[in-house]
DNA sequence: GAGGATTTGAGGTACGTAAATCAGAATTTT
DNA sequence: AAAATTCTGATTTACGTACCTCAAATCCTC
């Protein structure tokens, strides 16, 4: 049925060890040898028995994850998620280690990547800060051969090899007429709600929600966008602010983390006269102000998928495979009280 | 590290053959000597390694897909989307034989089943018709022991072993609520339009529909459905009738196949003015549509994800092991302009 | 406790590939 | 042409499990 090395060598009129050797890249075949051999893969079409070249070589793939040590929901959920495919992915030869790296550091993450580099592991997947610290230690990860996967924040014009997490301009492009047409005729400002503008996957959904917003509702105003650093507290007093600044306040887009204290200030709103919102990243708190409510939508970036993604991405790069491209999208979920999960 | 079946042998004190037996519930073996093999096979925390037997058994999975014979758009998608799939599959040794039945036929499906249950398979995975010889065909089937999936289209209180396909009752209640909040305060009816009213989905996403219609936007009159046949010139022809009767037509649902008529039929409506539009199923037409503001949002059910959650999870049941249930969960998928893949 | 039946052990082969050794052949260098 | 070097073949072992055979041990029944 399939051929199998056995066959190639029978093909090729070579032994088995010399298919071997061709096969591996290992040295001491001749050119016009080794082409025998390339033909007769060719033309028998054979492709290696993944499973039982690694039962063969014992081989376990190890790869790492780097994880920033940041506490909300979103980071917590894809922790969990984590945990759960570990277990998973030992069935599959697949060991994960995960490191920890303190959230916002560059630095610590450069010396995360460099310290992998030494260790010698087949692939590494890390939540990606855009410096010129990491992007040199990725260069280095990559020159020594290992492969790389940026998850939720990526790192562009690298030699990442995937980037599993959502297109963050889009998500704000989405948000914006998602808001924008639940709004239809009434009046009031928006206000944007970031957790860091530090934080390129903030800048970039920021980025997408204005251009669609002056492209497509010109005539709506837009409040300057409020920082609340990803934090419960600050985050109410923002938005509390706000609205008492702006009593015809119409709109929130909030695109960072500290949900719970956007939703506290929301309840703060009279029956019916809160404003629309839209937040990012489904979690206990905002399923609940969904449910309940509070918030409008819900944009969301399925970690599971993410992680998943990311590892069948370096699975498939230590054997050398291709992927099915459109199974590694992370698309931009859109929930709605009606589709939840 | 991982413990073997020589490690299960050596702590219950038995020969490897006695292991084997219990293992692969072979006769021959007394009870308390089963016992010590399932203690220690416990204690050490053995699993077998899938790999190596399958290599063993030089194991193929075959499975069938018994899919209608529809020219739609959907329909030829999930065909392209199985066999690029297949390809990918044979790498784990599955081997996937497509069975094309007439379209809505419960009769031809009812012996379609049975053929596959004939043949021996290890698995089926079918778009169901709910029909009581379809029923009695897929009790047979999985009396036999064959693992039943049903995809798209499902079959409750039967014994198929996992759905993948969408909540068509949350879709039908996601629609609403888009279509609702799209509306805002413009005047006018809404038009649902289905493929045929026989279909149970199409049933399920206008009863969710009309649920979410009466109780969030009960001012807003819905006019009596339309019944397309999923085919592009009768949905055409309703849809302009429809207009022509109710010049203020605000809103379309369209449920069913057969978009290109809906296209169609919007493009004529002067610009600017055409009914905010709800399709199913993103396909090149949609997309096209969406692009030029022809529709308004698209509920889609991916098609790739579909074939591949099936496979997995007649793979899974194959093995008699464990599925990811998160990751098989089938998204009910909103695209706008500004989130298109 | 003899007879038969059942249970268990020991060992082997197989799956498809990797990786190693060693001998012999071919090629290149001197 | 001899020596050194490089290439190739033949063979073996291993990975973890399945499955087979044959003999030995244990069980049960009368």
């Amino acid at each position: 049925m399939k051929p199998t090395v056995h066959d190639i060598a029978a093909r090729a009129g070579v032994s088995l060890a010399t298919v071997d050797r061709v096969l591996n890249g290992r040295p001491g075949v001749r050119a016009p040898t080794r082409e025998k051999v390339e033909a007769a893969v060719a033309e028998l079409g054979f492709v290696r028995d993944v499973a039982a070249a690694n039962l063969a070589k014992s081989r376990v793939y190890t790869f790492a994850f780097i994880i920033p040590a940041n506490d909300n929901s979103f980071m917590i959920g894809l922790r969990g998620e984590l945990e759960a495919v570990r277990r998973w992915a030992a069935q599959d030869r697949i060991s994960i280690q995960l490191i920890d790296v303190p959230a916002f550091d560059a630095e610590a993450l450069a010396s995360a990547l460099d310290a992998v580099r030494a260790e010698q592991m087949d692939g590494v997947a890390f939540v990606a800060i855009d410096h010129p610290l990491v992007r040199e230690a990725l260069e280095r990860l990559t020159e020594s051969g290992l492969a790389a996967v940026t998850v939720v924040s990526d790192l562009m014009n690298s030699s990442r090899a995937h980037y599993a997490g959502i297109d963050n301009l889009a998500a704000g492009r989405t948000a914006a007429t998602l808001l924008g047409r639940f709004l239809g005729r009434r009046d009031g400002p928006i206000l944007p709600v970031a957790g860091s503008l530090q934080v390129q996957d903030h800048r970039e959904r920021l980025e997408g929600f204005q251009s669609v917003l002056q492209d497509q509702f010109p005539e709506r105003v837009l409040l300057p966008v409020v920082e609340g650093g990803d934090d419960p507290v600050r985050v109410e007093a923002l938005v509390s602010q706000a609205a008492a600044d702006h009593p015809e306040l119409a709109g929130i887009y909030s695109f960072g983390a500290g949900n719970r204290g956007l939703i506290r200030a929301l309840a703060a709103f009279p029956q019916g006269r809160h404003p629309v919102t839209i937040a990012h990243e489904l979690t206990s708190v905002t399923r609940a102000a969904l449910l309940a409510g509070h918030i409008d939508a819900v944009l969301n970036q399925d970690a599971g998928h993410e992680v998943r993604s990311a590892i069948r991405v370096l699975k498939a790069k230590a054997d050398g495979a291709g992927v099915v491209v459109a199974q590694e999208r992370i698309r931009i979920d859109i929930f709605l009280k009606e589709n939840l999960p």
